[in-house]
DNA sequence: TCTATATAGATGCAATTGCATTAACCTGGA
DNA sequence: TCCAGGTTAATGCAATTGCATCTATATAGA
């Protein structure tokens, strides 16, 4: 468990298990959106912060920290979710740069609908497959990979 | 633990860690290799299945099944897996339509020289991270949340 | 005040991905 | 033998991503 420049075999199998499940885990959950008619994950992602950041919006930069997202990329989904009338963009009172971003009525329709979806997946996929008990190990455990062993 | 449409409080915990970690974990592997100057993580996945494949090598259906990459992506991997000579394509003798994709000694030396960054990466991330016995764990829960539970 | 540097966000361009379709070949049954 | 339907792999085109850069504004210090 220290400093080590080969991976112990225990090491490899957890990566590597790690690797293909959460891809999986993805595409299926990408899948039912898709077949729902629905956005991809990303912008569910992003339509939830908003959604929980409340009527004072967000600034693009605090989604970038929330999301993991590239900032050319944030900026361009949310080009996207504004021409689709999801987001509305607000000018910010002390700071000329920037802008905040506000959800919009139909943008949490669109949360909403998509959560149908998205939250069955999670149920189907993971819920289905561990206990509680179990499901909180697995969230201890992952805690710890975390970089800033942070919040949540 | 039912099937349920609503996940449970635990299941969605479990699943948010899942993709955030997950996503962490990728981007610090890309990173480290690119730093390197070597190619993407897509490039070790399918080097490393056709080294343990040896001289017969794999069909690039094979490849699709082991490595969960879509049909079209896998054709333009190869294509430029390829045009770098880490793999050559030979016809197949009893099917006209296919390929047999065999590795180069140069894919056997890229392939080498990716891991001794990937597998740095993979222990400092996740092997420093948890003991052998919760890296065990960790894979056994992961294990039951494939689709077939499957091999390996 | 003026300048240098830092921060917020957008964007041009190349590479990659996703989708749908296509071309080539195989297989089984009439 | 011939054809219908399935399988293997490639590809045209649109959308997205990644990289580097750019514009605009803010901030700190001379």
């Amino acid at each position: 468990m220290t400093e080590q420049a080969i991976p112990s075999p225990e090491a490899i199998k957890a990566w590597a298990r790690l690797m293909r499940v959460s891809r999986h885990l993805v595409e299926s959950a990408e899948e039912a959106l898709k077949k729902g008619g629905l956005p991809p994950l990303a912008w569910y992602d992003v339509l939830h912060e908003l959604a929980e950041a409340g009527e004072g919006g967000l600034r693009p930069f605090q989604l970038i920290e929330r999301t993991l997202f590239a900032q050319y990329n944030i900026s361009r989904l949310l080009a996207r979710l504004e021409a689709d009338g999801l987001v509305e963009k607000l000018p910010v009172a002390d700071d000329g740069r920037g802008q905040t971003i506000r959800i919009t009525a139909k943008g949490r329709d669109t949360r909403r609908r998509m959560w149908s979806v998205y939250g069955r997946s999670i149920a189907e996929l993971v819920g289905a497959k561990l206990s509680a008990d179990e499901l909180g190990m697995m969230s201890a455990l992952l805690g710890r990979l975390r970089h800033p062993p942070a919040s949540d």
